[in-house]
DNA sequence: GTCGCTGCTGGAGTGCACTCCAGGTCAAGG
DNA sequence: CCTTGACCTGGAGTGCACTCCAGCAGCGAC
């Protein structure tokens, strides 16, 4: 087989390998990661990119429940494409807000930044 | 007293009741809110305004730690401006580090939404 | 063959940020 | 008076997403 180690996958995928056992006991891979005669994962190419899609998803705060349902559809096959494309529009919606949110707080917060680096400024020119 | 309720402070700054009074016990305002001769909290302008500066710094995900140590400093009174500063733009450099590193992952979502979205369109059209 | 390493499983533990609750006080309304 | 409702306190409970651990198995190196 071609696959990797969970140690390897983990390493590329910027995971722990916990997480990665994590994830799959969980049910948001497609499919229990291949074994080794011995019965150590085998992660090939097509998990490995599963993986990195799931992080995007998690990375932009999509809750775990809603990464299984989304693999869940993705498992169900072909047919419930417009099921998928709607979670996903919907998790996009959430992160535009979001993102509009934490930079409109952003903004109160470089003010209160301006102000102390002016009263600095004072504090340097009268010394 | 010119205050008001913990469940109008509550209202006009969006958070709960509960959460409000978590934050005190929990060190994250500048003094414990004055208490009327019943013992209900009656929040002050200022008290109001604080809330609101903390809730801008933890809606852009700065940890409650992070918070109180701010609340320390601001306590501490004049003189640790400097130390204010740093932590708000260390703060401030977080903020902006997570929002590409989002930004850049919603890119990725974006795509795959894209590549839906054609694969519905090639099915209305061979409808 | 035994040492050390990596991995396995099931399940317990952790950290964070709330959120809820029991049992009580107080003031106003009927 | 008695009830109702908002609020009080200390402390327990919750949800989320991991993270860690004990105990065991396989495998290559020495």
């Amino acid at each position: 087989m071609t696959g990797v180690t969970i140690a390897e996958a983990a390493e590329t995928v910027g995971l722990s390998a916990d997480t990665l056992r994590y994830y799959e006991k969980d049910g948001l891979l497609l499919r229990p990661v291949p074994r080794s005669s011995s019965g150590h994962r085998s992660y090939g190419e097509p998990d490995l990119r599963w993986i990195k899609l799931v992080t995007c998803l998690r990375a932009t705060g999509m809750p775990i429940r809603d990464v299984r349902r989304y693999a869940a559809l993705v498992r169900d096959g072909e047919g419930n494409e417009e099921e998928r494309l709607a979670l996903l529009h919907a998790h996009r919606d959430s992160v535009l807000r979001e993102l509009a949110e934490v930079t409109a707080h952003l903004g109160a917060i470089d003010h209160k930044i301006g102000i102390y680096e002016h009263k600095l400024e004072l504090v340097e020119q009268s010394a």
